[in-house]
DNA sequence: CACAAAATTAAACAATCGTTTAAATCAAAC
DNA sequence: GTTTGATTTAAACGATTGTTTAATTTTGTG
């Protein structure tokens, strides 16, 4: 699984073509020509234009090291760790969000035969953190027994990829102009606003 | 803009390859085998594949008249109207998942133009009466005033959302098996969740 | 029935798709 | 310098793409 600097450079090339213009809406030869190679080189490389697909959702999944854990350790309280959680899935959903905007459209499909092994091994990694954790706190008192604990994740990323996906009717609407101030927008406003979610439905759900 | 019964059933079959294999990935003659005519007759009838999903889109869009306003105007508390409000937006999308997972795809894009206006036009709509609502709630008293009213929506869709697109990651968490277990699941428990969620937020947000 | 318009068809169009081939170039080892 | 293997190239492959053509069938009207 060891990719070299070459192929490295390529699928990042094919991530951003793939997440703007789909998986079918983008043609190898694009990806070569933006890349500076020869279209040849990608079934070299990777075999198929499917099978870099794949490469390069292993690549991008490989780095999701379960960093929840090291939060969940700290000393602080559960409004905070809420918070610290929050934010950190959310920076993590923004920087990989080619990524996933990739395997959201290619997940839901029935047909088309793509591994997504890692992906879901990750999703349910994550998924058992965080039922831990809500649990403790619920046996604790602090989180209201009322919630449905595998649901809590899709509000979170939900949120995040329904204003990607809209950004730009959100940039319009907020008055975003650049990139950076949409950076700026999601690491404050949209974190703060799903942090305030997650804690009053963790803290009050009735 | 009048449709023929024929024009209706063409795009019908449309919308189910579209949202299943995506528009790129979707061929003319693959609609035209499914709907059992001639590939000619999506030139004849719609002009072009790309008006063919405009057709589709302005199809969909134009039912969605403002039922939201008539909750609005019931003599029920603030709580019962979340849960109604909530409950109307997320039956909406779950009748239309398949025409908004292609503007999800299809409108995120920056390159094609395909137009969206009856799509933004009751994205923006809706947005005003939801807002017009919360800041009642909030000079009222009942609603908290430190909640991000633009992100309301986006938590209600994108939960929704990124439920169906993992689909078979939490069909096979909670156990649902058929395509009706998972309509009773929508209606019930994932509608439950956003509306625990949304009140909490309006009301506790801090 | 006769006529005109609408609907439908098979066939062809050029363009593009992903992939393969075989030759050419490069780099490293001896 | 020669040899061996990896890399890169241009060209070609057959298949499929969206659309158009022109002929045929169907439909409705007088």
């Amino acid at each position: 699984m060891g990719l070299s600097e070459k192929q490295v450079q390529i699928l990042e090339v094919a991530e951003k073509l793939f997440a703007e213009n789909g998986f079918d809406g983008t043609s190898v030869r694009q990806i070569s020509k933006e890349a500076g190679i020869n279209v040849a080189m990608i079934s070299y490389y990777f075999g198929s234009k499917k099978k870099m697909l794949e490469a390069l959702l292993n690549h991008r999944m490989s780095d999701f090291k379960i960093q929840l854990e090291s939060i969940l350790l700290k000393d602080i309280t559960y409004p905070e760790k809420v918070d610290e959680i929050v934010a950190f899935v959310v920076m993590r959903v923004h920087k990989n969000r080619r990524t996933y905007k990739i395997i959201n459209f290619e997940y839901s499909k029935n047909s088309r035969s793509i591994n997504f092994e890692k992906y879901l091994q990750q999703k349910d990694e994550n998924y058992k953190v965080i039922e831990a954790f809500v649990k403790k706190g619920q046996k604790e008192g602090f989180f209201s027994k009322k919630v449905n604990i595998p649901l809590i994740v899709p509000t979170i990323m939900g949120t995040y990829f329904h204003f990607y996906y809209n950004k730009k009717f959100h940039t319009s609407l907020h008055k975003l102009t650049n990139e950076i101030s949409l950076d700026k927008f999601v690491r404050t406003t949209l974190t703060k606003h799903i942090q305030q979610t997650i804690k009053a439905l963790l803290i009050y759900a009735n």
